[in-house]
DNA sequence: CAGCCAATGGTGACATGTCACCGACCCCGC
DNA sequence: GCGGGGTCGGTGACATGTCACCATTGGCTG
């Protein structure tokens, strides 16, 4: 703990697992962008509509989706406003709260780029490892996820870790 | 290929790796912030200068060293060259070029968080995974990097692979 | 040596993301 | 009903990152 220095493999793991980031978070805009003119926060926030009811939601119930901070969700939806994907209602419910929906144009970008991601994820992870090594790979981020602010696990993490399956013991 | 739906386990370890990438991402930032004042893009680039000889680099070297592109390298340097981590000097041998220095406070401020940097490694990777598993999530990053843009597979990616290991077979 | 083309670094416009703060509004206790 | 504190979104300032484009310079060819 009170080394300064890395050992060479731990560096190698933490080097790679950056790397790796960097190379997912592209094919993953470079795929979006090509098959349906939308960045991957654009999908993000297309999909979590997409699936709420009557196709849209609060606010703040799509920052808890995504985990995304606030400022953050009203910023994107700001643009993606002006691009014509998202449109706000007012709440009549709460006049404090806004209603985010997908518009008609919305969907048919979200329609162009599921199949565009699914294919992203195939040909840049499934597609290049073992079945096996995936597993590990994917309990192996669980627990770096559960090691790490420990107190947001939220329930997402935990359908995660059911998903993928537990380390056998 | 022409599948469009992702099965449930292939969309929990794509999106057990995001949540890990932006958590990593995050206590990174955040150690260095506390340690030493400075992002994690600024370490990068103290890191490489205080690498290279004379402490010094070209601003395309810098590039190359980092895989950043070389806007991405001058807007960055000219941030830090405001806050005085680095200095920008002129280039006797190709006036176009620029060479850039680490500045006394720029290496103390590297020297702050040098031990952070290794203390968030150990506790968010190193320190949360069996060795064996650390030893595969390297290997099946090392392929996903060599999967995606073959091209610019360079010679680090080759280090990475001898110092982490191939695939048994 | 003249002229062309590539390399080098920089700049401006824009997209994304965080933080601090604010104005409006809700609810709860009184 | 009426304050007061918390909730809800939003805004502005700033940091980061990409892209398209530019001016300057190097070096090579005729």
């Amino acid at each position: 703990m009170a080394e300064t220095a890395l050992s060479e493999s731990e560096w190698a793991v933490w080097r790679a697992l950056t790397l790796m980031g960097r190379r997912l978070a592209t094919a993953t805009e470079k795929g979006l962008q090509s098959a349906a003119g939308i960045s991957a926060p654009d999908f993000e926030i297309l999909r979590a509509l997409s699936e709420a009811e009557r196709n849209r939601a609060r606010a703040g119930e799509l920052g808890d989706m995504l985990s995304w901070e606030k400022s953050r969700i009203s910023h994107h939806v700001t643009r993606m406003e002006a691009r014509g994907l998202v449109a706000r209602d007012e709440c009549d419910a709460d006049l404090r709260g806004t209603w985010v929906t997908i518009t008609a144009e919305g969907r048919a970008a979200l329609d162009r780029a599921l199949p565009a991601y699914a294919e992203v994820v195939r040909s840049t992870l499934t597609g290049l490892l073992p079945e096996a090594d995936a597993a590990v790979i994917g309990r192996a981020a669980v627990a770096i996820v559960r090691g790490t602010e420990p107190e947001s696990c939220g329930a997402e993490v935990d359908r995660l870790e059911r998903v993928i399956g537990r380390p056998p013991d």
